[in-house]
DNA sequence: TTGAAAGCGCTAACAT
DNA sequence: ATGTTAGCGCTTTCAA
């Protein structure tokens, strides 16, 4: 498919190619110093001791005169590795995956890897086509965040290709993956409420197809369940994460029904979002609703009231991914989990005497 | 230097080549389908009327059953062009640049342009490197972002090289650029406050090595210089632009000095920052000090309170920047320039009468 | 220590 | 309508 379309997709408007990318070969380089294109390939790729001091010296300033940049594209023809890695998200600019994307250029970066992010909205196609598109390019090992349920023959190709791959989020398959105990850090940020006295909670959730977010709607589900407490699923809205969603979600919530005196949001951005509406509606956090958000994106501590979260560290994750693509795997199949932790701020307290 | 260094830098732990991108070529197509690869390529390329329905259905079907894909790096060899474009960017988690990197994908993808990214944290040395490593990818173009000084070198590379330029906010050079009028922006920004009765306002800066928060600092100097009112020079203080050091420094000065009645910031990161340390300090906002902060995060209308910001449309300059990208140029140095807009919300408000 | 030459996988003349 | 072939710019045997 990828394959086939690809002269309507790109003619529209093709870019005039590049001036000749300066025009500069090894050849050039050759010709200059006297020397076989094969010496200035050693001399750049400082094979040890197979180049004399004084060839070496001449090549190297022509090199420099000619402001010779070795075409990587040539290079990584040959060498089948391009020194590029793929990262497909839902969406960069969810504070989460932005942070998460930082850590892995810090990763790959600090050996000279590039990285080459895409954009998914959580949608299959993209996804896919992202895929394609990658591998096309030989990149030498995909990212996939965002968990989900992406169907088999999607992993069937990720598995099978060369292409190595590492997944941020949980996912149905045996791949090397960054994970994180959502199911756990959940459950803690309901215990914490349930803990706190509140009974008439109201859960924000993540849109179905994050399996994020369904992993944390599962560990809120199984606090409920421990306690004892029936687990408010009549009032259970879905958002896609973003401020606004949150904001609505709380708005509708509280305009239809007696108002619960807590919330449980899949993520910071729609707790921050659902604090909005709660003050819109003329009530307070926390005094008459208390609000949990999730991740402690940078800018968790700064709202106000400072929102209680679940902290996961982003930077981090994206560091271990980038580690883990870049390294042979030690043994085959590896996972790194990380564990939420409750951070307990001003967003949060026992319910009022009033409910 | 990025010649040179190359092994040392990529050699530490080298990524197994990866198993022969599955190894099928259009040489195996072409041997399968009983045809030579010229042919093969000629449907690969959708040549018109060169390749006869029999022989096409006939490729097309060996295509599907050897999933083969056409290795991008050989096409891109002969056709100097990659599809590809570098961007570099200060701190893509900066919400800021987040949003604009999503428009830039955004605007690319569509014509199924890919996108590699680069973190410089404004460092000169990072910016160069990419820029090294991108025209050596040979990426079709380049988009900088975060303004700046860059030294006049490394614009000369610029502007040589091949590759297609754009900017992305304030550089002392001609070249293709989106471009933000930070300075009339500011100025209202300031406006708006010396407007309402402030006369003790402090400014929270961003870093002097960002052209953007520079034009925003020269904004504030001429609107209290047309106002009539002396610019707060000694309380000028300077932030990275994250959250966290927004509150710093509004820390420091609240805590030094009498309170002022209302705070500028270099956007609204700081802002939110800064809201948080006067209300640490026991003051509220907007009834003792107001708060107007740039660019209009997604954030920006959820926190409480409300931000006061100059609204920029983030995703429609990334779009802008990509499109600028691909289309050569209607005539030779195109600008687009984006004006901020004044949004007040519930952060700014006429000073107490206290003050 | 250096060079010649055979690819890497693909496109694009040029032939047929 | 199809095939042959010469590159694209580089790496890497294999010789010298």
């Amino acid at each position: 498919m990828a394959a086939r379309d690809r002269r309507s997709a790109s003619s529209t408007r093709p870019l005039a190619p590049s001036p000749a990318g300066s025009g500069v070969t090894i050849a050039s380089v050759g010709r200059l110093a006297g020397v076989s294109i094969a010496t200035v390939s050693r001399v750049l790729n400082n094979v040890p001791g197979q180049v004399s001091l004084a060839t070496r010296r001449r090549v190297l300033r022509v090199i420099r005169e000619l402001d010779y940049r070795p075409n990587a594209l040539a290079r990584s023809l040959h060498q089948k590795r391009t020194h590029t890695i793929g990262l497909i998200l839902p969406d960069i600019t969810n504070p989460y995956y932005a942070e998460i994307a930082r850590g892995i250029e810090d990763a790959i970066s600090r050996r000279d890897y590039t990285l080459i992010t895409c954009n998914s909205d959580r949608k299959l196609d993209r996804i896919s086509h992202s895929v394609a598109l990658l591998r096309e390019k030989q990149v030498d090992g995909i990212i996939l965040g965002g968990g989900g349920t992406l169907g088999a023959p999607h992993f069937a190709a990720l598995q099978g290709c060369g292409t190595r791959v590492v997944l941020i989020g949980r996912y149905e398959v045996k791949l090397p993956a960054v994970r994180v105990d959502n199911v756990a850090g959940a459950r803690a940020a309901a215990l914490h409420l349930l803990g706190l006295g509140h009974r008439h909670i109201v859960v924000l959730a993540g849109p179905p197809s994050s399996s994020t977010s369904v992993d944390r709607l599962a560990g809120y589900r199984r606090a409920f369940e421990e306690s004892a407490v029936p687990f408010p699923s009549r009032s259970l809205r879905h958002g896609d994460l973003r401020p606004h969603s949150g904001y609505e979600a709380a708005r509708r919530l509280f305009a239809s029904s007696r108002p619960p005196t807590a919330i449980l949001a899949a993520n910071d951005q729609m707790a921050i979002g659902a604090m909005r509406a709660i003050l819109e509606c003329g009530l307070r956090v926390p005094d008459q609703v208390s609000v949990v958000g999730f991740d402690d994106i940078a800018l968790a501590s700064f709202v106000t009231p400072a929102l209680t979260t679940m902290a996961l560290p982003l930077h981090r994750m994206g560091v271990a991914a980038g580690e883990m693509i870049l390294n042979p795997a030690t043994g085959g199949r590896q996972e790194v989990w990380f564990t939420p932790r409750l951070v307990v701020r001003e967003s949060s307290a026992a319910p009022s005497a009033r409910t």
